[in-house]
DNA sequence: TAGTGGTCTAGACCACGTG
DNA sequence: ACGTGGTCTAGACCACTAG
């Protein structure tokens, strides 16, 4: 059988990661405000200090602070509001910045009543294999997650996921009855890159029976990985039933 | 059967195109340029006014005109190069940072010889089922094209197109035997947005006919429907065999 | 060496929205 | 009314690179 062929679709710039690269002032501080955003020291909802106060601080001109809050506005990341400040954006990754998409939102957008299952939860040593899904998590931990998501009293989609316990410490306490792994990663490790690969597959016995399809019948699967400035978070494969189900993605290479 | 659901994988900022939008300098002057390029005033290769220049022109200082160069050479339209002046950049570059496959190029990654043959094609009114697939050709004329590309001995995808007339004219003196429809296209009418819409379905008769696949067999069918400022283009549909396809995207929400 | 883009400054005025 | 962000200016110095 030959290889999967990767076509890409959309990728960010290359970055060259050039350890010397000679970074200006403003990327200095979009970076600076990026991880402070990303650790959680500013967490979603809060304000971040005005301008004025920014320039001060990097002792350097209100126009310097502005073209890298300016950048972050546009990436989603914060909100800015006159007379009122910048906040860090709610939930920011999900609607505003790339729109991956929520599950439990999809569903409800189909008039159907959203609910999931935990099939399966362990903890381990991450294998060579998971090397793989998550790169750089070669001797970490893992918490390795099946789910079922449910749209009324039809399976919705199936989801096979990966969290690196190095990035994500607090996953290992969590048992994900009442929230599902995506969303509650979203709230806890935002991620600032993040890669997906879609195929269509034949159902597999497995995969047609938690999804209550006929063996062979076409599923779209969707590979996702993300990161945290360069840290891998996880690796989620969704597995959707049919040819209901569509991916839509818009691009518009200038930002307005 | 339930209607198929979208999700948003990802999408440009929402332009609420508000008519009354109070446009600023750097936003117009941006606007201008990428006008010119893309109408071929200045085309691919060319060298467009310096920073000087251009502040003269439209009666502005340099930093005016310099964010909105900046901002066109992160989008992809432009290179700039010290000492020597910001120049259009020519077409392969221009895929390569939307990085809208090029099929020959997907092939000639596989190590198979690549050709096409162009399977259908006639000039006509556009009807009401076109105006889904290309929205805003009401009541123009449509090229409606099919092509199977090969790699090697065995076909490698299915593509049906509909090109509007009415924003490409020349197309219809085009045979489409020397050059595929997709690189054709991007060389004379470079587009602004995209719009995807990825499935998983099974092969009907035809499709499995003219892929040498077994009817009912998963494939990966990729939509795309691409504007040039506002105008519709064109919409594609792409059918890869099988199991062995993947489509890679990857993002990052702040450009560097 | 000369000319380009890359970056930064220290101001400025304005629009807007909260109080 | 006031204070924020949005935008713009008229300079400046530097890095890079072609000639």
């Amino acid at each position: 059988m030959a290889r999967a062929t990767p076509t890409r679709l959309r990728a960010g710039h290359k970055k060259p990661v050039d350890a010397a690269a000679p970074i200006s002032l403003h990327e200095r501080i979009l970076g600076d405000i990026e991880g402070r955003i990303l650790s959680g020291e500013w967490p979603p909802g809060s304000r971040i200090p005005f301008e004025h106060e920014l320039s001060t601080l990097y002792g350097c001109s209100r126009m310097t602070v502005n073209k890298a809050l300016t950048q972050l506005a546009k990436a989603g990341l914060i909100e800015r509001r006159r007379k009122v400040g910048s906040f860090v954006m709610l939930a920011p990754s999900r609607s505003a910045l790339l729109e991956i998409p929520d599950i439990k939102t999809e569903v409800a957008a189909l008039g159907a009543a959203y609910r999931f299952e935990v099939l399966a939860r362990r903890s381990r040593r991450a294998t060579e294999a998971d090397a793989g899904r998550l790169e750089g998590v070669a001797k970490g931990r893992v918490l390795e997650i099946a789910c079922r998501h449910w749209a009324g009293t039809r399976p919705f989609c199936l989801e096979d996921r990966l969290i690196s316990l190095a990035a994500v410490p607090q996953a290992g306490a969590e048992t994900f009855v009442e929230i599902a792994p995506g969303p509650w990663l979203l709230a806890r490790a935002p991620w600032t890159d993040a890669e997906h690969r879609i195929r269509a597959i034949a159902a597999d016995a497995r995969c047609a029976a938690m999804l209550a399809i006929a063996v062979r019948s076409p599923c779209l699967a969707v590979e996702r990985r993300t990161w945290s400035g360069g840290a891998a978070i996880t690796h989620v494969s969704l597995t959707y039933p049919g040819e209901k189900h569509e991916l839509v993605a818009r691009f518009s290479p200038i930002q307005r």
